[in-house]
DNA sequence: TAAGACACTACACGCGTGTGTAGTCGGCCG
DNA sequence: CGGCCGACTACACACGCGTGTAGTGTCTTA
């Protein structure tokens, strides 16, 4: 699966790979038609002539990888190791692509591939759960959400995290000492038991007190745009 | 993070103030030195004439920020409620910023930033590991620097965790939701002890099987070159 | 073999952009 | 007062970009 399939030998293919790099390193806006056409080995108006225009290049690219995401779930789900961080699998599938993953989440996009994760997520919590002797705080969605969020964290901030830890991730040291921290912090709650306890009951105490206020005006001063 | 300061009546700050907004909610690229003047009442020249280029003013506003995060970060060292993450409170207290610090973050600038939440985190860090019996089984560096990213992920995908919440992150529902959430997530470990002691006996005879070469990461997929 | 569809190219246009330059206004110091 | 310096503006230029259009080769099919 990991190999490049048939259609992948085809200039449409090459074109949507070559964007994948391109929109990845230098961002939807600074990468050119022109550059990715280039890298393909096409002309730039054939670029055109497959995907219509450079919005319809992105969306093709983002259809790719979900679908790929979407295939690696399914066969995950037949033969999966138990106890696998199902966002950290992906992550290591998405591979050279993580700079266009990790550009495309941050700038609000890729919405389907974070509910495609979130949905994996959830099935694995789902699994933990039933080793769990207390009640969560929050429903399944929520913590799902959260977990997927901090799953993707490292890669999003890849190179920050490369950098603390002194290595790059991408070797096989680098992923070594991410795998050891990871599973120590996933082993090892942040919060005592006391410490949660009781700020849960002061959540809740500022949540009873305050319910109707402030409702109307959310402070978002800026819609969000959806470009890069 | 608190009111206009004195200096914020400036035109300079007026401007360093649209731009954080503008590079926040379109990007850097598709921003606008003549967006941002007209947002700060000014002309176009003007911006050019305070800060040479566009460039130079992307590197004031990381500058501001990352100002803002250090002077929060000594005030918060002097009185500082234990238990609480440090990472958490800045994201509070970058505020409507927000957007700009998430895509520089993803984007691989503000290092002096995201290296300043580590050490913050790294100081929390070790306050818990004195309440903690079994050793880490990674530096705290790396735990912190983990942490961190962890911690940001939310910031940084903010718009797919409200998504997933159902809430928008900043109406005071949201928060609650997700501080709720947070506590659960921060107070249960995802592995057990047991499983972790397997994975790491496994992480460990890996590295000691293949120091040099092929799979050192059970991470890696999808390692085809694209070329051709 | 004719013809049409498709992959693909070459080229030009128009727009928005960052940047450069010249010039105006206003306050501060000698 | 007079000169100067910084804040600030108006305007024009050059360039890169996405997009449009016309044209060429090639494969398929009736």
């Amino acid at each position: 699966m990991t190999g490049p399939e048939p259609e992948d030998l085809t200039a449409r293919a090459r074109i949507r790979d070559a964007a994948l790099r391109h929109f990845g390193e230098h961002g939807f806006d600074r990468a050119t038609i022109r550059g990715i056409a280039e890298t393909a080995g096409v002309s730039s108006g054939l670029v055109r002539h497959h995907f219509g225009s450079k919005q319809g290049l992105r969306e093709a690219c983002d259809d790719f990888l979900l679908k790929a995401v979407r295939r690696l779930n399914d066969e995950a789900r037949t033969h999966r190791p138990p106890d696998t961080n199902p966002v950290a699998a992906s992550m290591a599938a998405i591979g050279p692509y993580r700079p266009y993953v990790a550009r495309a989440l941050a700038g609000g996009w890729a919405a389907p591939l974070f509910d495609e994760m979130v949905r994996m997520s959830e099935e694995w919590l789902a699994e933990a759960d039933q080793r769990r002797p207390d009640p969560p705080f929050a429903d399944l969605r929520a913590r799902a959400t959260v977990a997927t969020a901090m799953g993707l964290s490292v890669m999003v901030l890849y190179q920050h995290v490369s950098r603390g830890l002194g290595v790059d991730l991408f070797t096989p040291e680098g992923a070594h000492l991410l795998a050891v921290t990871l599973l120590d912090v996933y082993s090892h709650p942040m919060l005592g038991p006391e410490e949660a306890a009781s700020m849960r009951d002061a959540l809740d105490k500022i949540s009873h007190s305050s319910t109707q206020e402030g409702r109307g005006a959310p402070l978002r001063r800026f819609e969000e745009n959806h470009d890069d």
